[in-house]
DNA sequence: CAGGCTATCTGAAGCGCTTCAGCACGCGCC
DNA sequence: GGCGCGTGCTGAAGCGCTTCAGATAGCCTG
């Protein structure tokens, strides 16, 4: 007996049921198990479905039962925009959105605001089975709303947080590498431009004080690197004039680098803490009338396609963005699937000389 | 009576419930509704849920019972880090997550799949209450899982879709303002740079016949418009070379840059589908010895903040894509409130004239 | 003191689905 | 002919929460 479709609700279940002549059990089977029913009757069930306007099993309730939302939460210490404006960013987010979804889950963005990563309000709400945390300031309050839930967490770059996974860099080595080389080529002069040391919004020079008190562990290594690496060649910390910029992105870099060639001596190199920076500290070069490297040299960081791109091509610090993004995309996959954290990734650098390094000229 | 929490199991309303000696609705409304209860009684649930190590109410459960989930799900047509290479949809994108979080809801992203759009399975399984969808080909699969489930639609820029809110740019008129302003300046030769046409991730010169069967509509209606503007100074359609990028980066628009410029006779201006692709057209210039605007003048789209920090500052058609994002927003707020489509929203948009664009030498 | 309020709290009915133990039946096998 | 087994399907017990129509009690009013 055909049973017309329920007036102004939507069709669910057991309409389909009522209506094929079957329990529920094999409608949600039809969906989900095929092999436990004929073929057949898939297909009628199926058909009924379709002619009934049902799109499937509702998502929500499905997760409900199976104690799964089949979604992972990426956290973010910054808005959309500023985030998204440093292509390193971009790459590694993709590569894990990719890895996510191959393992047939979505991607739940979680921006932060502020600076301060997402409020726990959202985090608390947030429907998803395990956080991915990217770039939040030690101590973000959303992190301690990750924990309340006893949600899996991986952790990408920073902050360290107990009993989770962690995917890294060697954020030291690579900036101890950068430093390295310029002292190499003989540059006794160089100023650090860099990311956010804590989350206020304060961007512009950054004293030592400042330095030691920073909030983000990333910023904070890299310049520790930095600064280990120019050690050998006699360059105290106090010798190296470290700019802030608030957001990662190119205007920053240049205002920076505006700032770092104005200091007396002027430096004849500069560390940069990402390629974007690198390319904004190459524009403001430029503007001055100065020659790169000839006049003054300069290191990015990450090796992002714009490194090469660039004019002159950058020299910079590589890291695997794609290997980062997978890996902690696989990590999150894993602990879904019960596994502990297990012992942190880290993953390696290179520094890639290119055209955008010399020895100063005297 | 104190009971011991339960071994191994996550506490849950019952547990707190029991512990307290109230009913599980009083639980439930110490959260959710504070005022049916006295001060007193909801502080000894709140610590006592504490103590337990009670989150507050599983996500899941209240979407379920609520038939609601506070999540905006987000289509795009392509993957993430060719999405993201374009500023002009960050910046939408971020206006658009500040809204929805403002209305205290997740962004559930659901990147495309070969530029395909995200996979239908993808969209059936998404907890969401709303969908906006973003840059889409004409007749995209995803469209159709959405229509299936019934979900409120907000579309942004393309393509039409029945029963859709839309937020929408007069492309058009904004491309025929770009290429009357190159008319009046007496460019005569004129190659347009532009976006992909049709998901087959093909890229390089593209005839009048690929035109015509573009499944983009926003690339369609700017080709469009271009010729539209040129038309009045006698340039015909066959004369306008025309290259098409898989993705908007600046690499790609300097590929079809160097591609335009090889032309004979050599356009003396190009039409530049968004501002990154004209950056790259500009990088290209520079790299055959061709300085902007006096041997080539470029028009970029969108004006964002990258046209106004170039060399030479880009003469752009502005339009506002904060309040694009916001408006898409509003409009999927205004949907779950069960608000109808509405009539679309158009955006506006303005010539901004930099000084990229010149008379052409003679 | 009856009557009516207000402030608090409870019981029970869902929300739509998954899953697992089990049942019925037919088939092959010795 | 009895046994064991695989196939195809069902019934019922959840998953954890919200919500709404009461119930209860204290208090004020006249």
């Amino acid at each position: 007996m055909a049973v017309s479709p329920d007036r102004g609700r939507r069709p669910t279940l057991d309409t389909i049921a009522l209506e094929v002549g079957v329990s529920r059990a094999t409608v949600s089977n039809a969906y989900n198990r095929p092999d436990q029913l004929s073929v057949q009757l898939r297909e009628r069930i199926i058909a009924t479905a379709k002619r009934l306007g049902y799109a499937g099993p509702d998502p929500t309730a499905r997760s409900l039962a199976t104690q799964r939302t089949g979604a992972v939460a990426f956290l973010l210490g910054q808005g959309l925009s500023s985030a998204f404006s440093d292509p390193a960013l971009t790459i590694m987010l993709d590569s894990l959105a990719a890895t996510v979804d191959s393992g047939d889950r979505a991607l739940l963005l979680l921006p932060g605001v502020d600076d301060q990563g997402p409020r726990p309000a959202s985090v608390a709400r947030a429907q998803t089975d395990v956080v991915v945390a990217y770039s939040l300031p030690d101590g973000a309050p959303a992190l301690d709303a990750v924990r309340e839930r006893q949600l899996p967490l991986v952790v990408v770059d920073q902050p360290v947080v107990p009993d989770s996974a962690r995917v890294e860099l060697d954020d030291v080595a690579g900036a101890t590498l950068a430093a390295r080389h310029l002292g190499e080529l003989g540059h006794r002069n160089v100023g650090i431009l860099g990311f956010s040391l804590s989350p206020d919004g304060r961007h512009g020079p950054a004293d030592r004080g400042r330095v030691r008190v920073a909030r983000y562990r990333v910023t904070r290594d890299r310049v520790a690197g930095y600064l280990a690496g120019l050690a050998p060649f006699g360059i105290g910390p106090d010798e190296v004039p470290v700019w802030e910029a608030n957001c990662g992105d190119q205007q920053f870099g240049r205002a920076g680098a505006l700032w770092l060639m104005g200091n007396r001596p002027r430096p004849t190199a500069l560390l940069c803490m990402s390629d974007e920076l690198a390319l904004g500290a190459i524009r403001a070069a430029t503007e001055l009338g100065l020659s790169v490297p000839r006049d003054i040299s300069v290191v990015g960081f990450d090796d992002t396609p714009g490194a090469t791109w660039s004019d002159p091509p950058l020299t910079t610090i590589r890291q695997d963005l794609v290997a980062k993004g997978r890996r902690a995309g696989e990590l999150a996959l894993r602990m879904l699937d019960g596994a502990g954290p297990g012992d942190p990734t880290t993953m390696g650098v290179e520094l890639i000389p290119r055209a955008s390094t010399a020895p100063p000229a005297r």
